[in-house]
DNA sequence: TCTCCACAGGAAATTGGGGGTT
DNA sequence: AACCCCCAATTTCCTGTGGAGA
């Protein structure tokens, strides 16, 4: 947006007081910072990459590339990893007269099964717009690997986020051992999965992991150094040269490296900052932009979590939240679903067993809106989880308020709460 | 050391809803 | 209309467990 606006005939520039006009300069090129920008070098990365250019090799040996399996957390440089050396497979495959190479990239993002996966991957390959269903799962297999069929003769399946399919793996069992099973003829046909789960290696099935596990590699968080450097080479192109101060850039990294380690949360950090001063027309990025921006992407993502939140969540999220406001909390399992009944109660909504709504706050505790922590006190109460509110009261309420299902009850809460003075 | 509380949490069965064919 | 497939959410039933106090 900015990088071409210095015509000097641009009548707008002229314009004293137009509120788009910034008076400060701060990036130089603000698209090196958005999600989709992808680097051309991974430095940071250079062993993976290696391991990576191995696994395919084969392929261009005229047979299946080794299945490969790549792990690590998000924002980590997995998929821009692969993208990378199967663009250079591609072209070196374009060069070659006896090489014919088919790779389908996708993300499983939400297929929760090898039936949807599988639906998923069908439509991928058609190019077509809806999934196939309604069918049994084998006839389901069975189109894949007709659709397989029509590719070249090497074939590559690349599968991100592959986590989503859980231990319902059946299709990584079959999809590498296709051929040999006769249900393809003409191709090799191989599987490159990326995940941000590393305890799914552990789900998957015995025979899953036999089949389909040639290699893996795994993407060690990056740590603040190596943060240090992939923000530099950035902000190199993104800025104006001299608007950072020295301590932006490793403030940014330090703050990621003791989150995730993942850049991509590094980057966001760094072009919040940046937007901050040019919001408040400050000529320089400094420490309390970084500080501020970190405070508003922390609060965002809770609000975001929140937001889609199931209504079962919000009754117990709803249930924690009251007991916060009679300053009850921590409270145990008990407790909560005590006060969870009667709120369902009010709200006439569905009761769920006590089982349930456990689960529930445990995953209430895994997204970070609650803090969960077990406990034992021996023959008075034996072990149990104690739960309390971990994000802002007020904020919570302001958010849970939004929803006219619930926003009765919310209502009665804030009063309380104003009331004792907590909000 | 042994007990026993008050849960935690695994596993299997059930429910209900979406999509389909015949 | 009657019936089939898949699946997430839930219920039902159950065994497992760490430590305070006897």
């Amino acid at each position: 947006m900015s990088g071409d606006g210095t015509d000097s005939g641009n009548p707008y520039e002229t314009l004293d007081g137009n509120p788009y006009g910034a008076s400060v300069e701060i990036f130089a090129d603000e698209s090196v910072l958005k999600e989709d920008w992808k680097p051309e070098k991974l430095p940071e990365r250079e062993g993976e990459l290696e391991e990576i250019r191995n696994a395919l090799a084969p392929a261009t040996r005229g047979v299946n590339a080794h299945n490969l399996f790549l792990y690590g957390k998000t924002g980590q440089g997995k998929t821009v990893a692969i993208d990378h050396e199967i663009n250079l497979l591609q072209e070196y495959a374009d060069d070659q007269d006896d090489l014919n190479l088919s790779v389908t990239k996708t993300s499983a993002n939400n297929q929760t099964t090898s039936y949807q996966l599988c639906a998923h991957l069908i439509k991928e390959i058609r190019g077509g717009t809806k999934k196939p269903s309604g069918i049994d799962q084998q006839s389901m297999f069975d189109l894949l690997y007709d659709e397989i069929s029509e590719l070249e003769d090497t074939v590559i399946i690349v599968i991100d986020e592959i986590d989503t399919i859980g231990s319902n793996d059946e299709l990584l069992y079959e999809l590498p051992r296709a051929r040999k099973n006769g249900h393809i003829e003409d191709q090799w046909v191989s599987v490159i999965g990326i995940s941000n789960n590393l305890q799914f290696r552990d789900n998957l099935s015995p025979k899953v992991k036999d089949s389909l596990y040639d290699s893996e590699i795994e993407f060690a968080p990056y740590d603040a150094t190596q943060l240090t450097s992939i923000l530099e080479r950035r902000a190199d192109r993104a800025f104006v040269e001299g608007v950072l101060e020295d301590d932006v850039i490793p403030l940014c990294s330090a703050f990621a490296a003791q989150d995730e380690g993942s850049a991509r949360q590094a980057i966001r950090l760094l072009y919040k900052s940046g937007e901050i001063a040019l919001n408040h027309d400050d000529e320089l990025v400094c420490e309390s932009h970084v500080r501020e921006a970190r405070d508003i992407l922390e609060r965002k993502r809770i609000e975001e979590g929140m937001r889609s939140l199931t209504t079962q969540d919000q009754f117990a999220l709803l249930s924690v939240v009251s007991l916060a406001i009679d300053e009850e909390t921590p409270a145990r399992t008990r407790q909560v679903y005590q006060k969870y009944k009667s709120i369902v109660d009010r709200l006439d909504g569905n009761q769920l067993v006590e089982r349930r709504v456990r689960d529930h706050l445990q995953s209430l505790g895994m997204q970070g809106f609650l803090l969960a922590t077990t406990r034992n006190t021996g023959i008075q109460g034996g072990s149990h989880y104690r739960f309390e509110l971990k994000t802002d009261l007020e904020a919570t309420l302001d958010i849970l308020a939004e929803d006219n299902r619930i926003d009765s009850v919310v209502e009665d809460l804030v009063s309380v709460a104003t009331a004792k003075n907590l909000v």
